[in-house]
DNA sequence: TATTGTTATACTCTATAACTATA
DNA sequence: TATAGTTATAGAGTATAACAATA
């Protein structure tokens, strides 16, 4: 059994996954962030979300994680939790203005990591490179909505 | 500032990493491995490594991370470690039996995760994919031989 | 003094199981 | 009973700092 030719597509999406992971979250760190802190932040932001479960859902964590995070973001003032008067077992989870704040400066970084991580790269090769991607995630997920 | 309008190709690729980590993850546990494991096997395997420090290096990780999991190993029989007689400082890392037998189980599960990954994609777009990956590795390394 | 590696300790992220509160 | 969320606990991976052994 030779070794393959090439080094695996699966081992060059790891090695990538991990350089770029940490430099972003050396830049979200350096605002005060975490990877699992921007992507609560941008769900709250971008979608509305009904529960706990919805929200860990779409960050891709269990609802107790979730719990875990939230409630260091509670203690340092990022977001409130309320129960919702029509459903009294639902916890509304909520940005605070510094929760605001964190969120626009983390985005900042994010946008300049992306640039960076973009530097020499097409519109076009940035396109392709997201469907391939897709794709990737796509073969090795059964729910087909997990993406 | 209005949000970009299409996602970050950060976020495509972290998403896409932890979808198929997590994939990569099961398939490496089912035959009682893990990623750190497994990469340092096959360091072991196919680079000439002459201390601890390069291994960490090559992995990716601290020396006293390097450590942990080298003990771990041992204490399940994957590797031995010896004094260097030339350099009594340097500790030798040599796959046991069970270590190999272990590396090519673990290389058996990684062709199919692969393979699997690959489904639906030419050889000229996997070449791409990883000539892309490459490229955004390097944006954000300062270090252009930690590639 | 410098290098190699280990030990001690701790942090982050994640998870499962058991629990409380509400419906 | 079922649902929403929390608490308790644990495990994996990683890191830094202090240390021992060797050169």
């Amino acid at each position: 059994m030779p070794p393959p030719p090439t080094t695996p597509i699966g081992v060059v999406l790891a090695r990538t996954a991990k350089t770029a992971g940490r430099a972003f979250d050396a830049a979200l760190a350096a605002e005060g962030g975490s990877q699992p802190i921007w992507q609560i932040l941008i769900s709250l932001k971008t979608k509305p979300v009904a529960n706990q479960r919805e929200l860990a859902d779409a960050v891709g964590i269990q609802g107790a994680t979730l719990t875990h995070h939230l409630n260091g973001m509670e203690t340092t003032g990022l977001v409130t939790r309320r129960r919702d008067p029509d459903n009294r077992r639902v916890h509304l989870v909520e940005l605070t203005e510094h929760g605001e704040q964190l969120f626009h400066r983390l985005a900042t970084a994010a946008i300049a990591h992306d640039q960076r991580m973009r530097t020499g790269l097409s519109a076009t090769e940035v396109a392709q490179l997201a469907d391939l991607l897709h794709r990737l995630a796509a073969n090795v997920t059964d729910d087909p909505s997990a993406r």
